[in-house]
RNA sequence: GCGAGAGUGGCGAAACUGGCAGACGCGCAGGACUUAGGAUCCUGUCCCGCAAGGGGUCCGGGUUCGACUCCCGGCUCUCGCACCA
């Protein structure tokens, strides 16, 4: 359908609603008035509306991002009629593999290509109508703000959280570069399809995990969605468990025994492996060790006989992709030819390595329990290696024979556990523990499955990270009155086979004294990851313009921490981990009051289309521009809050649009229909009063699509039977529709006289006693059926009701003469049960 | 596999704390105004039935005067994480 040509007929001498020109009026004069630029260092009552910042992407702002912004934008509207000084800010993540991958695709250069896509990103969301202030945009890629991102990371270094180790990447032997995780498809290269390899290379990591507890129990204190939180905490992954040591066999001395029990006398090796498990109640069934393959002790226990096949293996799990060892499920491994002593059983059992073991996790160690762990299961079944049942579940005993794992620990009880049979699981873990611990070969340990962060990349596009090599000082931090280490403008940008950064190829770049000792060093060519540039932003925006410092101490401690955030829920483990992360270590330094960021964080849903998430990688989206054009964007704005409840997201289709832009239109022709004379209608009034009720309750919750409804609801009332409005009833719904359709309702409200901008205008007061009404409808059942209603004044009692429920001819009937029970719910209803 | 969330008309969706299921919108049907209507306005629209009435919120049980809502079992879908010991 097209939108209405004509007014409404009744109206037809009225003015027409025009989006195009009312929009464009109140841009430029909201611009002129800088009406949305926030009074930083004067506001009274700060309220921070943060979203997340949108990477400028060459196809334009999609309908996806738009959905979230206008989301925010809602919200922040409200805050500011209700009367605070809101800060709604929007920048650019414009640094990072996503901008440098087009720029690679279309062969221009990102200082050129970003620029423009930030320009077109700009126009689009000044389209739309949001409420940010353009005098304080943030652009990641600007020396004046990574600047201070290199900054930051000269604070973690400092503070002894940077440091540098060996690392795997994915790498493409073929593209001749290193590959992120998502670049790599089924062991293979997306762009090119060859054979994705591992390779090892000096990184700079976060040490994250040190803040993994605190990451962890923060969370209680916040006022999240429960989803995030719930990802956070397994993103986290505490475990809590022991570490064990088991001694292991000299395997010169031992190797070929047939001795299945040693005495801890006998042992003579010295050496010894650490394990860590979850399960140390289940050691009795420990039959053999696992170490990751590349765990440091197997070349010290490896057996000549085995020395080949372990090689071997090591060479096969080294050469293979990060991506397909960590999802591959098959079970390999070799045996080393070592045994270990079980501390528990003094059994001697084998020492095996198998890539289902991980080096960065635990101890890169594990006792294998395959009576009681599936992937040992499988292990233990592929090698013919003993399984042994050391829990039995309700009806079975210690000889009940093992199909499969038994895990449920909270039915189970010890057996073949020596003196432990008959414990539960949970009380044997204390137990076993306590007792290991006695002879010295074990203790608690919690674990977490955060890693620390890696921070490099070997590419171009990023701040690079501020550290210079030098022969006799080692790595050494650039000083702070050095910064920004600017990005050069080189035009090969390409990634090549050296696989370091391109910055590598530019020795006019790298070569630099040493700023300690002044000899000839050389700076770190990689770039750090695009979410350190995010992780700490939200600092920056208040402070935008103070150019001395990341941000100024009075201005953040008035401003932070952020109110309210909205973003997706993508961003729930990695971004919001670090930016909280950041955070923490900024305020341990003295930079900052307080330790989280986010006070308020609520995830927007997801727009589908055509059954799938709406991405430029589906090539499902939809181009805003064409829509705002042809509905405005106060339409449009509505339209996709009215498509289901903003958490959720929504199915988007333009089938319903017209329905928001006919409600749009009978608002307009109200307001310049409304009569002054007379009195306005109080059952009209008390339903605008129960309407401004429910939509000051819902936009709080971001039940934004309930709010419109409940607009609609009242303008179908206030035009019922074709009457003509009083100015008293419809002016007061203005301010209400004015977070959604800002443009025309600021228009509206100029024709209803006003001079003052209706943003500054306040919320209009609801008063409960005129919501409320004198009469009351109680709904009438007979055993739970319903059979009818009565209305009733508001002060009627049980007995009334019930005299008017047998009165009805309707309802009557099926009351019965001696009901054995009467359920009074008041001012509800009203249940006979006979 | 583990974790989180969701299943309601032709469609997007409402339903407070267990209290009139389907608000609001789309679509559809009929009507008004019209040279015309894909504009606007009015009326109707969960299913069966002429009606009285009956049935109905993924399926099967249960608790309750009363269940979309709570409990038990099952099915389906979406999104995370994915050999984390």
């Amino acid at each position: 359908m097209t939108p209405p040509q004509r007014p409404d007929p009744a109206f037809a001498e009225l003015p027409g609603y025009d989006p195009a020109t009312v929009e464009r009026t109140w841009q430029d004069r909201w611009a002129a008035a800088s009406a949305n630029r926030t009074d930083i260092p004067g506001g009274a009552r700060p309220y921070y509306a943060l979203m997340m910042f949108p990477y400028p992407s060459a196809e334009g702002l999609h309908v996806g991002n738009l959905f979230a912004f206008t989301g925010n934008d809602i919200f922040a509207r409200f805050q500011r009629l209700r009367g605070h000084d809101v800060f709604e800010p929007i920048g650019f993540d414009a640094f990072g593999i996503h901008s440098e991958n087009h720029a690679l695709k279309v062969g221009i250069h990102p200082t050129e290509l970003i620029p423009r896509n930030i320009a077109n990103f700009t126009r689009q969301l000044g389209r739309a109508g949001l409420m940010v202030d353009w005098s304080r945009v943030v652009d990641t890629t600007d020396p004046a703000y990574y600047k201070w991102t290199q900054w930051v990371f000269l604070q973690l270094y400092k503070r002894g959280l940077a440091y540098r180790k060996a690392a795997a990447v994915n790498w493409c032997p073929n593209d001749k570069t290193v590959l992120a995780n998502e670049q790599v498809e089924n062991g293979l290269c997306e762009r090119c399809g060859a054979k994705v390899e591992q390779r090892f290379l000096e990184q700079w990591f976060f040490r994250i995990t040190d803040y993994a507890g605190r990451l962890l129990a923060n969370l209680d204190g916040l006022d999240w969605s429960q989803t995030t939180k719930t990802a956070q905490r397994t993103w986290i992954g505490r475990s809590d468990g022991a570490e064990i040591r088991f001694r292991i066999l000299n395997p010169l001395e031992d190797a070929g025994s047939a001795a299945v029990h040693v005495t801890a006398e006998v042992v003579t090796g010295t050496r010894e492996v650490t394990v860590f498990t979850t399960r140390p109640d289940t050691i009795f069934g420990a039959t053999y060790l696992v170490l990751a393959p590349e765990h440091p002790l197997v070349d010290a226990i490896v057996s000549a006989e085995q020395a080949e096949a372990v090689a071997a293996y090591r060479a096969r799990t080294a050469a293979q992709d990060l991506v397909t060892r960590k999802s591959s499920r098959e079970k390999t491994g070799a045996f080393t030819g070592a045994y270990a002593v079980n501390p528990a059983t003094g059994e001697m059992i084998p020492v095996w390595i198998a890539d289902y073991v991980l080096m960065e996790y635990g101890t890169g160690a594990i006792m294998a329990v395959p009576g009681h762990d599936e992937r040992d299961f499988e292990f233990a079944t592929v090698f013919r290696l003993p399984i042994e049942r050391v829990v039995a579940g309700p009806g079975e005993d210690a000889r009940t024979p093992l199909a499969a794992a038994y895990v449920d620990n909270a039915a189970g009880r010890l057996v073949n556990s020596g003196r432990f049979d008959g414990y539960g699981v949970d009380e044997a873990r204390t137990a076993i523990t306590a007792w290991l611990e006695e002879h010295h070969a074990a203790k608690p340990v919690v674990n977490y499955r955060l890693h620390d962060w890696c921070i490099s990349r070997q590419r171009y596009w990023g701040p690079p990270i501020p550290i210079v090599y030098c022969d006799a000082c080692g790595p050494v931090p650039v000083p702070e009155q050095d910064l920004p280490v600017l990005l050069p403008n080189i035009p090969d940008f390409r990634p090549d086979d050296s696989g370091v950064s391109p910055l590598a190829r530019h020795e006019e770049w790298f070569r630099v004294p040493c700023p300690q000792c002044g000899a000839a060093a050389r700076r770190e060519t990689d770039v750090s990851d695009t979410f350190l540039d995010s992780g700490w932003y939200f600092l920056r925006y208040p402070s935008v313009g103070h150019d001395d410092v990341p941000f100024d101490a009075a201005i953040t401690g008035k401003w932070l921490p952020v109110d309210s955030y909205i973003g997706g829920n993508e961003h729930a483990v990695l971004h919001l981990m670090y930016a909280r992360f950041l955070t923490m270590v900024l305020h341990d330094a003295g930079h900052l009051g307080f330790e989280e960021p986010f006070t308020k964080f609520r995830a927007h849903g997801l727009i589908i289309r055509d059954g799938a998430k709406m991405s430029k990688s589906k090539g499902n989206v939809v181009n805003p521009d064409e829509y705002i054009e042809k509905w405005g964007a106060d339409t449009f704005r509505t339209y996709l809050m009215f498509l289901g409840p903003f958490e959720e997201g929504g199915d988007f289709r333009d089938a319903g649009i017209s329905g928001v832009r006919r409600f749009l239109d009978r608002v307009w022709a109200s307001v310049h229909a409304a009569r002054t004379d007379g009195a306005p209608d109080p059952d009209v009034i008390r339903k605008l009063h129960q309407t401004i009720r429910k939509v000051g309750e819902d936009i709080p919750k971001l039940q934004y699509n309930t709010a419109i409804a409940a607009m609609m609801e009242y303008m179908n009332t206030l035009r019922r039977g074709e009457r003509i409005p009083h100015r008293a009833e419809v002016e007061p719904l203005l301010p209400l529709v004015a977070p959604f359709a800002p443009h025309a309702a600021e228009e509206l409200w100029a024709t209803c006289g006003h001079a003052k901008s209706i943003f500054d205008s306040g919320w209009p007061a609801f008063d409960p006693a005129l919501a409320e009404g004198d009469t009351m409808t109680v709904a009438v059942q007979v055993n739970g059926k319903t059979r009818g209603s009565v209305t009733v004044a508001r002060s009627a009692g049980e007995a009334e009701i019930v005299a008017m429920a047998r009165a009805d001819g309707q309802i009557g009937k099926f009351v019965p003469e001696q009901p054995k029970k009467v359920i009074y719910v008041p001012g509800r209803l009203l249940n006979f049960v006979g």
